[in-house]
DNA sequence: TCTTAGCACTCAGGGGTAATGAGTGCTAAA
DNA sequence: TTTAGCACTCATTACCCCTGAGTGCTAAGA
């Protein structure tokens, strides 16, 4: 079932010519570009071939081909040629990181920047948490003269705050008290029999019944990590592409970005692969049905991992974006491996970086 | 100086046409669409004169004419009827504010959600804090096992916090220590001499030294108010408008949203004005020369008050637009006011909730 | 003096037709 | 199995003409 060598390349050159010129593609001009001379007669033949395949599509009977959807699979999983990414550029991304990741608050905003930049496309980041954030311990502190309250959850690797908005004031001794209740039983994990001795305690209408009530709910959402954070940088660069010149079809994808939870949903599905490649009517959205996604994921602490890809039309240079992502991982755990080696060096040591693993499944 | 009164008539007859079509308007259709009966012939030198006045532009010769930006300012100022959102249309609002304004921190989003949402166009929503946020307080919390610390600050209205990491661990009780003298700096007003004495007690390279100077740099960027949160709802509503069919062009505005920073100083120049209005080349920006921002401000708090608009072609319905904005900041005030009360009947009572001023300025 | 009817003129947009040329499939010879 | 040749298809472009909406101007009417 494996493809002959020369249907190989004649596919090969077909999509890449039609990634170039975002033209079909005839046979004339396809035989004029290889070196060894074939007549434009065989590849004419071939490609009737590729067609019944699957492989080839015409847009009609006197145009050239296209390629097929299977095609882009075929060609990113088999045929496309992984390049490096030239040393300069390399370095040139190594900056633009080592600048802008200095906080980690902002790591997903300059993770789509970057690569936004770097291929001028559309980028899409996010931050993945391995099974929502686990709140490790929560403070309260008065913000107002008495009734509003602020509270704030430790969590793995991050701090979120809310605004609690009390009808009537609580004394901070109360509050203090409240406070402790609450870490007790977040570590000893019996958080659910705290509202039930609140009420028993101070009554089922006491403000403190409220606080509690409101701050375990912020809990819950948070461990449930309700939503992920997902930034798209350049969404306008969509536009440059001939298959969005229709103002239609364009706004139909921009809509689609402005849904976040969707777009995050799609980054979630990150497996452990170096690369994710999710092509046309893969993405199961009718509004998606000729972009394609390509993304990867990487480490930024123990359990909590970045997801960073561009979305494009499906005719898009998958060898260059393919290529700048995994550098741009590489870098990321490079940048930060060294403030992680950093810390450690000037304290003690206990983590070993893990860095360059190659990983050549499928 | 003042524009003829059949003059106005045709002028704001134009404008209305042109608002609904988007066609240039011409002289006879014009004629037809008038009650009191006048001949095209006349319509027509009344329209030569208004073009002379610079109040209408023809695209080309033998097409109709077209109002100026000059014409969409005079509409706005003067000739434009104000009407009132149809109650139904109120009630939904309300509704939907209700249901999405329970939680502070989100009002922006929800704000430019139910704007966007009322009139189908592209919404933008900040929030603007008087010369900045005042920091009131701070804390200190303890991450990670030693090294990692949050820094959360208490503003006027909202809390803010920040991951500190650190190359090594301070002790929880030097960290009290930092926290009670920030404390104590900041309520006698004297940050400017905390640096220097921690420098002196404890030498330029300690930890406490570098956390006190991040910690420092963070007051300051909060209370200089650094970025400000703007949302923008529905930018792909904007591709509906036959203005912006063109790729090119709405490539231009989706580029600009991307800027928000750029958006907020927009944003910020609202003035007092129940309404503000900025006509095309008013808004200062090349890729914005055919676009309008129609936007209002309400308050939040004593001190806070949020900003929210739309932008659209400047062909928009001005007072469809103008109604929904005035609507909007009524009933998000009414909502406010009334969570406010709610607060205060159960405490003490202090503030009188301001509603209904009608402002028939200019 | 203002308004209106009439008329000549302009010009964008629509529709039809023809020319162009890139590309195909098929056949027959190498 | 490959290639040259040829007839055929059909999207695209250019061209042209026509139509109709709209203008400006002039002269007559109120």
């Amino acid at each position: 079932m494996e493809l002959p060598e020369r249907k190989r390349r004649i596919l090969k050159a077909i999509v890449e010519n039609y990634i170039d010129t975002a033209e079909p593609v005839g046979s004339k001009a396809l035989a004029d570009s290889f070196d060894t001379p074939i007549s434009s007669a065989t590849i004419r033949n071939e490609m009737s071939e590729l067609e019944e395949m699957g492989y080839l599509e015409k847009p009609h009977v006197s145009a050239g081909r296209v390629p097929s959807f299977a095609a882009y699979r075929l060609y990113v999983n088999e045929l496309m040629d992984r390049h490096r990414v030239a040393t300069n550029e390399l370095e040139a991304m190594r900056l633009m990181m080592e600048s802008k990741m200095r906080e980690i608050d902002n790591i997903v905003v300059s993770a789509s920047k970057v690569i936004g930049e770097m291929t001028q496309h559309t980028a899409v980041s996010m931050i993945s948490r391995k099974g929502g954030d686990r709140v490790k311990r929560c403070e309260l502190i008065a913000v107002d003269s008495g009734s509003t309250y602020a509270a704030v959850l430790v969590t793995g690797s991050d701090v979120k705050n809310k605004m609690l908005r009390l009808a009537s004031p609580v004394a901070p001794s109360t509050a203090a008290m409240l406070c402790t209740a609450l870490n007790l039983a977040i570590s000893e994990n019996r958080l659910e029999y705290l509202l039930p001795s609140v009420a028993q305690s101070m009554g089922e209408d006491s403000q403190v019944y409220q606080m509690t009530s409101d701050i375990l709910d912020f809990i819950r959402q948070t461990e449930a990590g309700s939503k992920p954070e997902v930034y798209i940088d350049g969404a306008a660069r969509l536009l440059d592409n001939r298959e969005y010149q229709d103002t239609g079809r364009a706004r139909e994808v921009l809509e689609y970005f402005s849904d976040r939870s969707k777009v995050g949903e799609l980054l979630e599905s990150a497996n452990g692969d170096p690369i994710n490649v999710r092509i046309g009517p893969e993405l199961q959205d009718p509004s998606m049905r000729d972009a394609s996604l390509v993304f990867t994921s990487y480490q930024i602490d123990s359990n909590t991992r970045g997801i960073v890809g561009i979305i494009a039309p499906a005719r898009m240079d998958y060898a260059d974006v393919t290529a700048k992502l995994i550098a741009f991982t590489q870098t990321i755990s490079g940048v930060m491996g060294r403030q992680r080696k950093q810390l450690k060096d000037a304290g003690e040591t206990d983590e070993r970086r893990t860095e360059d693993e190659e990983d050549g499944s499928r």
